[in-house]
DNA sequence: ATACTATACGCAAACGTTTTAACAGCTTCG
DNA sequence: CGAAGCTGTTAAAACGTTTGCGTATAGTAT
């Protein structure tokens, strides 16, 4: 499987390599009669130039880092599709680094990037303190949070609202009529969910309602968590006649329980999730969410990351992206 | 953002930078001591070897290539996340190369991949004739083809036995009591759903069974696809108690439009889906199917590549995996 | 003491490109 | 007619590794 290099075309076109090099490279210097025979012997001789060694050279591999927990996740793998496409319509391929949700992976991953060249690393963090443990490579490597925020960390970032998210959510639920408004999936280490609670708890204050919460602090953010935790939730007395679930995925779950259990969404409870992932428009699920723009996120994110490489900018820039609220079938007025 | 390389790491520590590289590839013909002493340095420096450059020698870039229609669909990104685990665990990374089910596109992908030397490529075809356009490539960079058949073809593939499976299905239903039975989604230019078309067609006939299609021959593997033309099909009489539909992205665009006109799945109609992807586990959705072990179909997939590309094997193999059928509630006794 | 072997390391080629500088052959101008 | 300026091309360096080969040093056998 030996491939044909520039050198051979060189030699049957009976020129120079470096002649061969510039036809292709449409170069101004070089008369347009051997470029024309020169491309159409590449063609010819099926020869495609070796990105490899250009690489080299070029100092750029055209290369971009997608680091996220598991691309086996809706939200993920709809994120990834939409960076992949940026990415190639910019003159960029992608490599897949799967963290499990690991900053220790992640770490790792950092370092395989760094060392495989690419231009660039695209970050779908993990958790909060992602950023303490990758810190000492983002002066090594130019990158992107994505789909987290770093409060006032110095590095750039493309996140939804999701403040303003959750406040967007408990208004409608407000004007919805519901008073009792359930939180459920509050979650230490991830700014992203920080942030939504805070949302959470802030339109509660401002509107006189009672703050409640499931007790765990380290929810995960699958469907079989909220499956679980669901279940132990509807053993005990109802005393909320909303839940806003900081997820899909685990609105999802908390569908699965409720079915169980016999109770009907939206009749007897009203279910809010956040994210907007595929499942939720399904038939059946039809579930009232929060959208996040995944394809602006990616977008912008890939459109940062490309700009602060090519303009070696050393500064960072934060965007956030507002949210908006979708409306399907969970949630009922009371 | 100047990085640190072998000659800086061989200068600091007084060496050759080729004893740097044999202390670190491990090689024996080196003093153990200068082996600690180099490597710690490396440490200390950051040193992180370019694998672009290795790559030239070595003349492997230990990247594979994974093109596939979309990493936004279920059953792909599952297919993916396996593969990706898989590849990793051998020390090789994952390209994403989408073709958006266009056959000219994975030959675009091709041609993209071969130029950046990947060492192999897993194709996710979209169409039976993906191969012949991409014939040409094939002899210039180990392939394997997966979740498709190829038939004749003397290329490797991996995939589950999908007329083994459509007759699983057919079986089922059948000993349920079925016996008017609507095969949903048949498709021509995928093998893969030819095969399952005939494990149906073969069924009927091995029990006497009326076969029963929806027309068109040129159906999508959306759910959309699913909705729109369940929504026709509903329209006109019924003339059987069980639909089989040929992938579970178009039995949930059925459920949805079964949803709508009040018909009641699985009283009304029992529906099977094929694949087995994520969202038919779904709470509300738990739609029975043909489940196509994916892990194993990512793992032997890996395998296969890697054995071909490190025993540059010319030959090829065909891997088939058994079906298994997953029941959950979409289907009742007659 | 000599010759041989083993050990540890350095030198330099090679991988396939891009690009800078040099240059040969023209034309143009003073 | 000589200097200068274009134009199209070539030669060679550079990118950061790995590795075959050569060699100096030390150790061992004769």
């Amino acid at each position: 499987m030996k491939s044909v290099t520039i050198k051979d075309v060189a030699k049957a076109a009976g020129v120079s390599y470096s002649t061969v090099s510039r036809a292709l490279s449409g170069s101004p210097e070089i008369s347009e009669e051997t470029r024309r025979r020169v491309v159409q012997l590449c063609k010819d001789m099926n020869y495609t130039a070796n990105t490899v060694a250009r690489s080299m050279v070029m100092k750029s591999t055209k290369l971009l880092g997608l680091v996220l927990p598991s691309i086996n996740n809706p939200f993920m793998s709809e994120m990834a599709y939409h960076i992949d496409r940026q990415a190639r319509a910019r003159g960029y391929n992608i490599i897949l680094c799967s963290s499990s949700g690991d900053p220790q992976q992640e770490r790792e991953q950092f370092e395989l990037m760094i060392g495989r060249q690419v231009d660039g690393i695209l970050l779908l963090p993990a958790m909060a303190d992602s950023y303490t443990l990758l810190q000492p490579y983002l002066n090594r490597i130019p990158t992107v949070f994505v789909g987290d925020n770093l409060r006032e960390a110095p590095e750039s970032y493309v996140s939804v609202d999701n403040f303003r998210g959750a406040q967007l959510g408990m208004k409608y639920l407000y004007d919805l009529g519901h008073r009792d408004i359930l939180y459920f999936g509050r979650r230490r280490g991830s700014t992203t969910h920080q942030l939504r609670a805070e949302g959470y708890a802030d339109f509660c204050q401002q509107h006189g309602l009672r703050e409640q919460y499931c007790n765990n602090m380290f929810s995960a953010t699958t469907i079989k968590y909220g499956y679980q935790q669901a279940l132990q939730l509807f053993g005990q007395e109802r005393s909320y006649t909303a839940i806003f679930a900081a997820t899909d995925t685990n609105a999802l779950g908390i569908m699965q329980a409720a079915e169980e259990l016999g109770i009907r969404i939206p009749d007897d409870i009203s279910l809010l999730g956040f994210d907007n992932i595929r499942d939720s428009g399904l038939p059946r699920i039809d579930l009232t969410t929060i959208e996040q723009p995944k394809k602006l996120l990616a977008s912008v994110a890939v459109d940062t990351l490309l700009d602060k490489i090519t303009n070696e900018l050393s500064g960072y820039s934060h965007r956030i992206i507002s949210p908006a609220l979708i409306e399907r079938a969970s949630c009922r007025h009371i």
